[in-house]
DNA sequence: CGTGCATGTTCGTCAAATCGAACGATCGGA
DNA sequence: TCCGATCGTTCGATTTGACGAACATGCACG
């Protein structure tokens, strides 16, 4: 029945509270006297011996003034290059349409990073994605019809638009070379 | 005393497990036998009248297959349009760099997104921001040296690089007219 | 028209998280 | 050296979350 050998992280959340709460140069009697919690837990909590509540995560992160999430979901950061041409790159059938992640959704985050390469004709229609999610694009070079496909936006260079990514969008190119990057958020 | 009466969100996470459960077009007891939690337990936490532990949580999003953070931190999307020029402007004190921010850090979300219009001229050198931050950099136009600031890398157009936020960091415009695109992503 | 199986809810019990208070340890000043 | 303050830990009492079983309801099938 083990299926998923993740073990629940409670030792990486008494860490990440340890840790923040020394970041923020707190004391557990300090802490416990912003947070309104008992400092006793607060000891058990960042000693490992703990399965903290939604209240209680809720508290900790109101009183260090940090996300919920900086406590839960364990972080790691890189530095990579993907350079023009390269990656992983999404043809659409018709030609004149590349897309290409740059950095795709990993554990605990929460947003793609598009390159789009285009060249006028068809536009590119985009079914509702997961609901919640938003879109960011950023026209680079060129100019480019994109938005709610109901109601889409004509851009230039450097113009931005957000829209909502769970009802039907639109993106097409107007002028060849077009270059835009689309920021995906998920929820 | 903290003049944000910020509830716990028991509410929200209540939508959020009953959301994301259809979502997934589970059952509620379809959801209980994968995650391991007895039905009971989800029928009272979608009701509202409940204060899961971590372990619960934690449970949950593996059997939703979602991160932790999915079920607590509220969402809210929208449509914005930015034309090039508009939109607060951060100016670098030098001449030759500015910082346009389209989409701030709303309650909720956690990343900005930037245009970067720059020309050759000093290094703008940045100081770390939050720990656990990353930002992730698509040059549009021109050229740039961007990256950390022991280690920078010279990019041209299209070329995408991700770095640690939290470490000192640098952009220096190589041609003129150099356009970006930074994401920055908080944690 | 019953029967079988499903979904989602309610109730009593147990384990555990939280609390308040007391306890040694450490540090700084008189 | 002694005293006071603060730090972090430990210990019973109480609240509360999680579990399992029973329950009401709706739907398909024979």
């Amino acid at each position: 029945m083990t299926g998923t050998p993740s073990g629940p992280p409670l030792d990486l959340i008494a860490a990440a509270i340890r840790r923040e709460r020394e970041r923020a140069g707190l004391s557990l009697t300090e802490l416990a006297r912003r947070s309104g919690l008992a400092k006793s837990t607060l000891s058990q909590l960042e000693s490992g011996s703990g399965n903290p509540s939604v209240e209680t995560l809720w508290a900790l992160s109101v009183a260090l003034d940090i996300p919920v999430s900086r406590l839960i979901d364990p972080p790691r950061p890189e530095v990579r290059v993907i350079r023009a041409g390269e990656g992983p790159a999404v043809r659409s059938e018709r030609a004149g349409y590349t897309a290409t992640l740059l950095a795709s959704c990993p554990p605990g985050a929460r947003r793609d990073v598009y390159r789009i390469d285009a060249r006028p004709g068809e536009a590119r229609e985009s079914r509702p994605h997961q609901p919640g999610t938003v879109e960011h694009l950023i026209v680079g070079t060129g100019r480019a019809l994109a938005g709610p496909a109901d109601e889409p936006v004509e851009l230039g260079p450097g113009d931005y638009i957000a829209y909502p990514g769970d009802v039907a969008h639109v993106f097409r190119a107007l002028a060849p070379g077009t270059m835009a990057v689309i920021v995906m958020e998920h929820r």
